[in-house]
DNA sequence: CGGACAAGCTGA
DNA sequence: CAGCTTGTCCGG
């Protein structure tokens, strides 16, 4: 009798090899392509995904160590196929995606009938081939659907779930997933939630009954990763929005992995957003959108405050602003403004010496400035103090982040941008309760519902509680939005708009989507103002064209320390196609933007250079970077 | 990643 | 030259 050895993948993701091992007959009807084993490596107990069985060993059989035991069931081998094709795409270990594709807690593998196993005949480099992968593909087809923010989608999703075999269906935004649940239930449909919000046990329990089939998965970007045997249909619900990409490196986007995934089973993905982002655009012939009066309907009223005609000095708080306001509060509504100058402060004053921070030339209180780059990585209080610095509001004057009484670098913050808004709204509101609420300040859910107006950087518009209905969202400054540094910038701020509007529910008289711009003209304040958002996507679109960003162009981003980068940089230019920006410094480490006219090439020749620039010193690749 | 082992530095 | 640090290699 031969013995049976199978290849390993061990769960360590700066090893990028495989590893055989003997199957002790004990586990041997456990094991099958996917299973997660512990296996012992260099004097170690790793965990390890099997990715190939029945292997002809490539060392000595007298040398091969036998598997530890099974830990539990792993990805089918068509998930790590697609796994082993995100790591590609994106630049990351293959594992981080095993990883996602499996289940948090150990699930009981299924039973491997002896004679039904069959020796995997696809070898496991399928990987970077452009070509169509999978067997018994039909036309796979994919769909982009433009649909208003406050129409009820629930039909349009059931409708779009086939009578047999499984559908996945991806929704960044949490809290709408109730309410969708209990739809489909009471449709008939029998739905298994998998998303990052749920305790581990409910998600591995979702991920078992996933293998079964027959079901609607419903779940976050995790939820793309599901084991359904049978996947009849795909289906993206905000596809536009950033919740859907991965922030640490490898930066995968969900909308992707999704397309990739029903592309090479041969069945129907259907993106869905408000907006469509420009990559959804660019891969169909026709956006469906509703009938025009629907469409209409289910956008909000808009009115544009053009900041350019309002008297000077004035500040945020316009007289169109607090006449909504005073509409909204008294019909007993909620107000909601976003205003994203988060942390950035008005009024300073030492933290050694109590000296209030005002300019040495005129006496006026200077307030904080962030120098342009983006946010540093590290989190660590050197790095953030590197990039802050002080500037009088009056004469310009700018000074570094010192006292100007003791030279301490230690500042206050007595009055934030936000808390300042929220002082003016105190006085205009006497009656009302005010808030302010941004991402890092716990959320007191008593203390949300009380409150009549709520202040907040774009935070807000998540944190809203849901018990009193929205008469009014209010963009303080959309410009910071629209004209933020950032490629993606005017997509992102359709986005926010397009949440807004949602929580405003279906166009009525008095509510209102309130946008304080000196861009009225900007494309995306006019498609949402029009609720035709055709003008958002279709300029987004030609300007990414022109621009070659993606989706006309693939892009990179790579950070960490100047000898790394420095030679990933150099290497890089030597590709045909591929240009470089940088590498420039950036707080502590360095950084490049690394441009190629296609995906494909910019994948081939970042994994070409990456293992030479990561001996050098630490590198974090972010293929698709969403800011920058 | 992390253990093993080799080469480099220091101090009595 | 022991004892310790720092660097490089490699895993079945």
């Amino acid at each position: 009798m031969t013995l049976r050895v199978v290849r390993v993948r061990p769960d360590l993701p700066a090893i990028d090899r495989s590893f055989d091992y003997l199957v002790p007959d004990a586990l041997a009807h456990q094991i099958s392509v996917g299973t997660i084993v512990r296996i012992p490596l260099h004097g170690r107990r790793v965990r390890g995904w099997v990715v190939q069985d029945f292997v002809e060993p490539e060392t000595e059989i007298s040398r091969i160590l036998p598997l530890l035991k099974v830990v539990g069931a792993g990805p089918p081998p068509e998930i790590l196929d697609l796994g082993r094709w995100a790591a590609h795409r994106w630049i990351g270990p293959d594992v981080s995606f095993f990883g996602s594709a499996s289940a948090p807690n150990a699930v009981v593998p299924n039973a491997v009938v002896p004679n039904a196993v069959v020796p995997n005949a696809v070898p496991a480099s399928s990987i970077g081939e452009g070509g169509l992968v999978s067997s018994g593909e039909g036309e796979s087809r994919l769909r982009v659907i433009a649909w208003p923010p406050s129409m009820d989608r629930r039909p349009l999703i059931d409708g779009l779930l086939p009578a047999t075999g499984s559908s996945i269906v991806i929704v960044p935004d949490v809290g709408r997933l109730n309410s969708l649940i209990k739809y489909l239930t009471r449709a008939g449909r029998v739905v298994h939630v998998m998303h990052a919000t749920r305790s581990a046990a409910e998600r591995t329990l979702a991920w078992s009954e996933a293998r079964n089939g027959n079901c609607v998965i419903v779940g976050g970007r995790g939820a793309v990763w599901a084991p359904v045997p049978d996947l009849a249909a795909m289906i993206v619900l905000d596809e536009s929005d950033d919740a859907l990409q991965e922030e640490r490196s490898p930066t995968w986007h969900a909308r992707d992995v999704a397309i990739e995934r029903a592309r090479r089973c041969g069945v129907a993905c259907t993106l869905v957003a408000a907006i469509p982002s420009a990559v959804a655009v660019s891969l169909v012939e026709d956006v469906e959108r509703p009938e025009r009066s629907d469409e209409s309907a289910g956008w909000a009223r808009v009115e544009v405050v053009d900041l350019r005609d309002e008297a000077p000095g004035q500040g945020l708080l316009t007289d169109a602003l607090a006449r909504a306001l005073h509409k909204c509060v008294d019909a007993g509504e909620r107000a909601i403004l976003v205003m994203n100058r988060k942390g950035r402060a008005r009024l300073l004053a030492c933290g050694a010496c109590n000296e209030l921070a005002r300019c040495e030339g005129c006496g006026a209180a200077v307030v904080e400035v962030q120098s342009g780059e983006t946010r540093a990585v590290s989190t660590d209080s050197s790095a953030a103090e590197v990039s802050r610095s002080l500037l009088c509001p009056v004469c310009s004057t700018a000074r570094a982040w010192l006292c100007a009484g003791c030279g301490s670098t230690r500042l206050r913050v007595l009055r934030s941008g936000v808390s300042r808004i929220r002082d003016d709204l105190a006085a205009l509101l006497p009656r009302s309760t005010v808030l302010d609420v941004d991402a890092s300040t716990e959320v007191d859910l008593a203390a949300l519902r009380e409150a009549d107006v709520l202040v907040g950087t774009e935070a807000v518009l998540h944190r809203a509680p849901r018990d009193r209905p929205v008469g009014l969202v209010a963009f303080l400054d959309l410009d910071q939005e629209l004209l933020a540094p950032r490629h993606r910038a005017a997509e992102q701020s359709a986005t926010l708009l397009a949440r807004s509007a949602r929580l405003l529910g279906p166009r009525a008289e008095a509510r209102r989507l309130l946008l304080q711009t000196r861009l009225p003209e900007h494309d995306v304040v006019r498609g949402v103002s029009e609720a035709d958002p055709s003008i958002a996507w279709i300029s987004e679109t030609q300007r990414r064209a022109a621009l070659n960003y993606p989706p006309f162009g693939a892009l990179a981003q790579l950070r960490g320390v100047e000898e790394a980068v420095a030679y990933a940089a150099n290497m890089l230019r030597t590709f045909p196609g591929v240009t470089v920006l940088g590498p420039v410094a950036s707080g502590a480490s360095f950084e490049c933007l690394v441009r190629c006219p296609d995906s494909e090439a910019l994948s081939v020749a970042l994994l070409a250079v990456n293992a030479g620039a990561r001996a050098l010193g630490r590198m974090r690749v972010e293929v698709d970077p969403a800011r920058v």
